[in-house]
DNA sequence: TCCGCTTCTCAAACCGGTTTAGTGTGTGCC
DNA sequence: GGCACACACTAAACCGGTTTGAGAAGCGGA
């Protein structure tokens, strides 16, 4: 039983002036007398009036929101622990001007249509597109539908969007550069689905890292950034017939599972394996042992998008942001190579 | 560079009628001719209309959209796994009528403010409050404030707000139980903050099983849900004089951290220490040994919990929802007790 | 005294839908 | 022929803000 809430005329009434002085007086619009400025304020703040976003986004043709949508298989559904420090940045950006952020949960054959409902809809006044595949859909969909939109992520040429990019390669190329430098000669890589971008700059990453110190290329298996894609990618090189003494995963669940993996299979971490995951989560610290792993700043990533949005609405050439780069973060997984 | 969408005159112009029969038609009211609303949806689709949320939201008086806030610490964003499949059982429901979430990730300080400018601003129809405490000023809140709501968990004499709880109770009694039949005479617990609801439940559940058997109440140490919390508190019970031979924790994030102790003392799970979650995250399956744990329905939450809210918004009478309890999941971080 | 120029304020139109209170028209019935 | 009534449709008001264009009041200068 929502209780009635005061409009602009109860304000104006009160205040003993017309709506326009009300409308002005709150938008610090030049014209009105001080004093009366004080007396509109403080009749809207004795009735506890705020203006009602729907009404002021139909004057003003924006929806004060932004939209983010998700399309994860259910199954996949709660395992990035990405999203949530993500949309805290977002917050921050958008909290200051009373803004919200649409979350949209929703399958991959459904992402069309969602973003299709967003922009006939009006609701949200731009979107963020994180996840990116390779010739994804979205840019081009987006500017089909004139629904402004920011690349979370590295753009790709045709995108045609401004991006605000975290670069995570160079955590990979430390991570890989460290491996060696303690002897690692075989070191493989458990991959995430290659169709997005930021997977296959991980693996490309690996890839260049060995070739410039004149490594063998070590054997890759898919670990889609499950669990059980992880485990079931490190069973298959552990029980290799020249297993690696390193594996880089593309994130820590997959690397977390591989840990476990590993310790069944009877292969000590890190005296006959180093193991290196992605993300940095909060588990990292407490596997057994620690896992080495990628730092990078998801809310401050979050806060940048968001921000990174709001110029290109009100309508700046914005260049793409570039943020401080992932940082490799070692620990106690990783160790010298064993002896042969 | 939003392209200009067509607005309800657009099609009355083109399907040669009055805006009233484009909204008759399009809201299936009775009155316009079957041809003459034929006409009118085929103008409707040829020009891509969809009427517009801010538009239709004022003049409706309902914003279509539910709030969901979460009060976290920012160091304990991102681990929680449960809302990421809450949200999409929410967007099932909300979904079908294009209604969408708008998602307040916020500190717990600023909680109270995310809430008074939810009601004022008229953005959302209602909020689902998750992740009670005991006394928790939301439900008075959000009565005052004339914010319709839910609350996501067991309700408590005094809230006055319908609830849809799933009982986590079961899971623990059951846990509890087998280790028992399993020997098991010194069961600890590892305990979330109490404050909440759903950890004090958990515990008392514990507690109250432990007592009916007639076993001793082992050592209760607090965890936090967190990591770090659970790998300190599973030292300390570690290496007390007479540990305990199986610990139950408040999540599976505390008790993976505690097997990764257990493993660093040397203590071997299941053999001389047994382990049991809650949560039934995606890592369970592949940690080692894999983790016994609980699983709840949270897609099948989220949606009942937006269905709930519905219906009270649509002014009925809602009586409180029990979904199916959670499900204790064994596995083998459970084992019979070590003799003496 | 009249004029021009600020400064402050407001009536009315507008955003894009929904809803109320009608206005014709055609049909059935006495 | 006249009346009641259902049916198909519409003009105008409304939701609660913002914005435009014009008016009133005060003041200095010719």
């Amino acid at each position: 039983m929502a209780r009635k809430q005061p409009t602009i005329a109860d304000v104006a009434r009160r205040a003993g002036v017309s709506r326009t002085s009300v409308s002005f007086a709150l938008n610090d619009r030049p014209g009105i007398a001080e004093e009366t400025k004080q007396r509109i304020l403080a009749a809207a703040a004795e009735l506890g009036w705020t203006p009602s976003r729907p009404a002021r986004a139909l004057s003003l043709g924006k929806a004060g929101a932004f939209g983010l949508v998700l399309a994860r298989e259910p199954e996949d559904i709660g395992t990035d622990l990405f999203f949530p420090a993500f949309i805290a940045g977002v917050e921050v950006a958008l909290g200051e001007r009373g803004d919200g952020l649409m979350v949209h949960l929703t399958t991959p054959d459904r992402e069309r249509s969602v973003y299709e409902r967003l922009a006939a809809d009006r609701r949200v006044d731009g979107v963020l597109l994180t996840d990116l595949r390779h010739d994804d859909p979205r840019p081009a969909l987006v500017h089909r539908l004139g629904l402004p939109a920011v690349v979370v992520g590295q753009s790709e040429w045709g995108d045609g969007l401004t991006s605000v990019s975290l670069d995570d390669r160079p955590a990979y190329v430390e991570a890989v550069r460290r491996l060696a430098e303690l002897g690692h000669r075989r070191i493989a890589h458990v991959e995430g689905p290659q169709e997005f971008r930021h997977a296959h700059r991980r693996r490309s990453a690996w890839e260049e890292t060995l070739r410039e110190l004149g490594l063998p290329e070590g054997p890759v298996l898919p670990g889609g950034f499950t669990a059980e894609g992880g485990a079931r990618a490190t069973r298959e090189l552990l029980t290799l017939a020249e297993p690696p003494t390193a594996i880089v995963y593309g994130n820590d669940l997959a690397a977390t599972a591989g840990l476990s993996v590993a310790l069944e299979l009877g292969v000590a971490v890190p005296d006959r394996l180093s193991v290196v995951g992605y993300d940095d989560t909060p588990l990292t610290r407490y596997t057994h042992p620690p896992l080495s792993s990628a730092r990078a700043d998801a809310r401050g990533w979050g806060e940048a998008a968001a921000r990174a949005l709001d110029r290109v609405l009100a309508g700046e050439e914005v260049a793409h942001v570039v943020l401080p780069p992932a940082e490799f973060v070692p620990r106690a997984s990783i160790g010298p190579a064993p002896r042969p």
